[in-house]
DNA sequence: CGTAAACCCGTACCCGGGTACCGGATGCAA
DNA sequence: TTGCATCCGGTACCCGGGTACGGGTTTACG
């Protein structure tokens, strides 16, 4: 029977912003809390073990949908259906996957410089550039640097 | 004294969508071409070869800001003086401390998978789980998975 | 010359993950 | 009880890289 911590105080125990919870509520992410009489928001305890576990699991890639998916007592999973191994198991292949493609890229750049490449319309003329001006390989993976 | 390509197809020609080089003109990434009477754009061979040079240099993961500045004549680079070379290390760079990032988090999906976590919010409270709860030890960096 | 395709411009919308702003209501302590 | 901190809800804005829409021209072909 805590009496329920106020919002900035789960904002400030967790790192995050006071906007964030409500936002974090609208997602999903968090339960909708006890209120006052006034409509303010009581939190347990346990939402700082809770939005400290939505950061954890951002850190390691999984975006908030796929977060309250996973995590979403209600959804479709059942308990114990290693939805959460299975989630780490694709995440860890996407990983993987984006690791290679950055590999890959890195190596470009070695190359670019290492050919002493010093304008980009320039180098596309000449042969002997390396940058690949085909058609994309596989389409924009590598965007978000 | 080519007559012009039309926007189309120099869109064809490069792959990109036809409201994608009125987007680039307004970034700064084309440069405004000749016009018909009528106002119909009419674009230089080149035109084609420097959408592909754009694309293949977001490819290396570049922004369209970065490509804009990286080789744009007009501005305050003087010919020769190497920016595209310290840009291609300088992004070298940025994509080698990402790929860092990408296998730590591997790691610790692997370490979640191995650990048999189940559940997050479960894992959380236990002191065998390998997933860091800690305060984001660089803010947010894996985020676009 | 007629008609359909291509093109023009401006604007709004999409994704993800928040942050900022606002006026008004509440909570808490002195 | 008063005064100030906190909180409420709704909405708008930010980043990057485009895409979509819609009404009005213009061009090209038969």
């Amino acid at each position: 029977m805590t009496a329920g911590l106020r919002a900035g105080q789960v904002a400030a125990a967790a790192g995050v912003g006071r906007e964030t919870l409500r936002y974090y509520e609208r997602r999903g992410l968090l339960e909708p809390t006890e209120r006052t009489l006034g409509g303010h928001r009581l939190y347990p305890a346990a939402a700082v073990t809770r939005l400290r576990t939505i950061k954890a699991a951002q850190r390691l890639g999984f975006t908030l949908e796929e977060i309250a998916e996973l995590t979403d007592p209600r959804a479709h999973r059942r308990r114990g259906d290693g939805g959460l191994q299975s989630g780490a198991r694709a995440k860890l292949d996407q990983v993987e996957t984006r690791i290679a493609d950055l590999q890959a890229v890195a190596g470009l750049l070695r190359d670019a410089v290492s050919a002493g490449c010093d304008d980009l319309d320039v180098c596309a003329a000449t042969p002997a550039c390396p940058l690949p001006f085909l058609e994309a390989t596989h389409p924009a993976e590598p965007r978000g640097a």
